[in-house]
DNA sequence: CTGTTAGCGCGTTCAC
DNA sequence: GTGAACGCGCTAACAG
């Protein structure tokens, strides 16, 4: 494999010389540039990225931290999404990507630290928050460049959020307006920022059309169709009464879809069912699902460009910006019962 | 942040011994290996992973190429499977996985020479092969390590694959067992080994009962339900007649069961649907699909084994392994109609 | 415009 | 057992 001194000995200049070809230096002479490139082909040269790296004490590479738990969470689409958009950004921008999965927060912790602290990567992009969240803490203690898909509650950091409150406000707002007046709510891990956001829309909504806010319908679960089932399931023998479930996730909705077929609930007239992701699958339960549609690819891009941003304008740096997306309600048969007959 | 001289300084030895204890020789004194440690916790000291990489000439990082199609195609947790097994393996044998997505399979072919080309990675995993793969001509003319998942007709590669065919060839027996005649194959991407796998598998089950082979019970689409729908339509529409299909991903599948509804045809009764990955969200469709269960997590666990053996054993790196790893057809209600009331 | 000199941070002989 | 010296491949500051 050809180095930058093979290329410099078979252009008979320095290797520095070489070196400013390939960082596109305009002071320099045509003639030995061209002298230079066709060195550069003809030994098919291409420069080490690791000892570019070393050298300017920076990779081009973002790392992206995913724990287990919200691997699965999302066994829909959600994350491919993100990555998308965070990869056509890094691509374009010349970034290169490195993946960390961890099996739970702690593991994640620990392994993101290291890929900072061992400098693989120049920032990293956090795929959800949690409140006291002590890899933000953590990241921030260190002052390692990082932005999060989410939302910090304690201190200002870079990130990217969709309207959670919002959502979580419209969704519940939706059937209210349906006519549902007891309405539930499928909180994830609790310590989620996101579903704590959704929740708290879920709370306004009630509240502003002075409906009692019931804590027994407020249910935590996993996310996953067993623990939304179970989590209802329990609601219900407690004799909490129900007509209606904001989920916050999908899968969440499904486990009150599997609730509803249990105790003989038809879907929408006794249960009405909105979800959270607009996971592309769901159009096919029966009846299909409502859901908030994220705009999950323009969060992996505003994500990553928000980080390179900062990467590259260090002045900038202190500047803790915060992007909102917005979310949209796509309304299909679970939570429609408005002209229907009763 | 503190780099290895710091250390050295503070235990007051020379950088080489602060080397040898972080390598964990042997030959050195506890006392010294002692006052090294300590000084290593005391300024917090971590090896830069960047000059290591340069001394020692290979990264400890894995490439992993997804190409868009490939990444759309299975929305279901395949891939997320496949990471999260390649990502165990890489934690527990110290490597880390970069993410090359691309938007098609010329660029993935790019992205994957440079990152070998770059010295970026020390070798690459590709999630897919296809005929004439020029992606694995292009690494294996490189001499780059690589192991791919799937399987290369063309030359002996490192590869990880689970038995298509055999899968391919139980799905349709299953059929036939259940009484169905006319059984038609839903292909993906024609240029895939592992849908040209399952159709022979298909194939081999016709001819062994005896059954005409009808090419034109044989549809091409991409991996989409609207594709896989499309394509039986066409089908429908040219008068070729047929009441099972075998779709070699679920999404098509999904085409296939929206085909049933187009038609009327009752499935399990009028019409038998098998799939392929058994994605989890399957189970809700109506009624749920028969799939082909793949050992998706095992397929990364197994590639990552095997990139890394031939990467750590430079002399076994000539033996071109192929591992083959089992699935399992699960039979639900899509394709069960023996017994039923016709 | 171009070459020389010094690193970037660490691993690895080769001596002592 | 330990240190000095050199190299990994490239960039950057300084001359000229």
């Amino acid at each position: 494999m050809a180095t930058i001194k093979d290329v410099a000995k078979l252009a008979g200049v320095s290797p520095s010389t070489v070196s400013r070809v390939i960082a596109g230096s305009n002071r320099i002479s045509l003639e030995t540039k061209n002298r230079v490139q066709r060195a550069m082909e003809q030994l098919n040269y291409v420069p080490n990225a690791i000892a570019r790296s070393l050298a300017r004490s920076h990779t081009h590479t973002i790392g992206f931290a995913l724990s287990r738990r919200a691997d699965q969470a999302f066994s829909n689409p959600f994350f491919s999404e993100v990555m998308r958009g965070m990869s056509t950004v890094a691509q374009a921008r010349g970034y290169n990507i490195l993946l960390s999965i961890s099996l739970n927060p702690e593991d994640e912790l620990s392994k993101c630290l290291q890929l900072v602290r061992e400098r693989r990567v120049d920032g990293l992009i956090l795929s959800t928050s949690r409140v006291k969240d002590p890899l933000i803490a953590a990241l921030s203690e260190e002052e390692a460049p990082f932005v999060v898909i989410g939302r910090c509650m304690e201190r200002p950091v870079l990130s990217v959020n969709n309207d959670n409150v919002k959502a979580g406000y419209n969704a519940t707002v939706h059937l209210l307006e349906e006519g549902y007046r007891e309405i539930a709510y499928l909180s994830g891990a609790s310590d989620l920022v996101v579903t704590i956001d959704r929740m708290n829309g879920y709370k306004q909504a009630l509240i502003e059309r002075g409906l009692p806010l019931v804590e027994e319908r407020i249910g935590v679960a996993d996310f996953s169709e067993q623990d939304g089932y179970e989590a209802l399931c329990q609601m219900k023998e407690r004799g909490v009464s129900l007509d209606a479930v904001v989920a916050s996730d999908d899968l969440l909705a499904l486990g009150a879809l599997q609730f509803a077929e249990r105790y003989g609930l038809r879907v929408p007239e006794d249960l009405g069912v909105v979800g959270f992701n607009d996971t592309p699958l769901m159009v096919y339960t029966h009846p299909p699902l409502t859901s908030v549609r994220i705009l999950s690819y323009e969060l992996g891009v505003e994500a990553m460009d928000l980080l390179i941003d900062a990467l590259e304008n260090p002045d900038k740096k202190r500047l803790k910006k915060e992007i909102v997306l917005p979310s949209e309600l796509i309304v299909r048969g679970s939570s429609r019962r408005r002209g229907k007959a009763e």
